[in-house]
DNA sequence: TTTTTATCAAGAATTATTCTAAATAATAAT
DNA sequence: ATTATTATTTAGAATAATTCTTGATAAAAA
């Protein structure tokens, strides 16, 4: 079983007199079915498997546009290229440190990361992220 | 009374046979009177008051060694420049959506980070972080 | 002093991403 | 159905933060 149920593309409305064209499909589809958060650049690369004609710069445009409309997420780890998640579930981030590789954590119920910090007064604090970096299974286990 | 009460550059170890330079302490010395997370382009800036023959690179050089030392840290936020603070001190972020000013919260004793997320078995984790963003109070008071 | 090693500085290179402009396609208006 | 409007795609140029290269300088070691 996939962890995520691969959503229809056409439930989704981008919103804002956007159009769903079949660039935007493709893009959308190779995330559903990725676990393993892409850069644009590997997205780009799976795309052209079904779409040899599609650009790099297409491919920014939407993912860009999925993103607004709230269809992925984009996932920073400090100074690398951006990636890109299909899980809509709210959860965090595991990087490895080693092979760079990012990991979908479950958030703890009861256990909220809002209140392991102190907000300033009159602050509003609108987004918590919590990511976790380290070593992944695979670089765990091996020697060195 | 400052937040960072300012640490003797000579009592910093930068390990690894690094020598303690007129650049890499005033770089040092910036950081430990700012409270407002520069970019390396803005401690550059406010290094030049005292040195101005410095060059970017070199700051960025500094920043650089200074990090690996432990002596500063650095803060990163999406796609923006790399920030850089002088609070050792175990601490959060909190990034204005508005203004884009970084802002030092403190920890809650108790509720740890660590136990808001369920680590994969066999990976190692090994450091937690905490972002927030939002409005910070001076934006979010601002009517809009 | 001579040799070795670290550092600095200027500018070139890199790289992820964004922008530009022209072509194409979809939608809306007539 | 034509025409006009708007959105999208594409290739390539531009941008911007950061890193790299290289030739001085300077400090430390021999
Ligand atoms: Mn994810
Ligand atoms: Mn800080
Ligand atoms: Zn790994
Ligand atoms: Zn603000």
């Amino acid at each position: 079983m996939s962890k995520n149920p691969l959503k229809n593309i056409e439930s989704i409305n981008l919103g804002g007199g956007h159009r769903m064209t079949p660039q935007r499909r493709l893009v959308f589809d190779v995330l559903m079915k990725s676990q393993d958060h892409p850069t644009a650049a590997e997205v780009f690369m799976r795309v052209k498997n079904s779409m040899d004609s599609i650009s790099l710069a297409t491919v920014y445009n939407c993912l860009d546009t999925l993103v607004s409309a709230g269809a992925i997420k984009q996932v920073n780890l400090d100074r690398e290229p951006s990636r890109y998640c299909g899980n809509l579930e709210p959860h965090a981030h595991f990087h490895c440190e080693s092979c760079s590789s990012v990991l979908d954590i479950e958030l703890n119920e009861g256990a909220e990361a809002s209140k392991s910090v102190i907000i300033p007064k009159g602050a509003k604090a609108e987004k918590f992220e919590v990511a976790v970096r380290g070593k992944c299974p695979k670089c765990a286990r091996r020697k060195n």
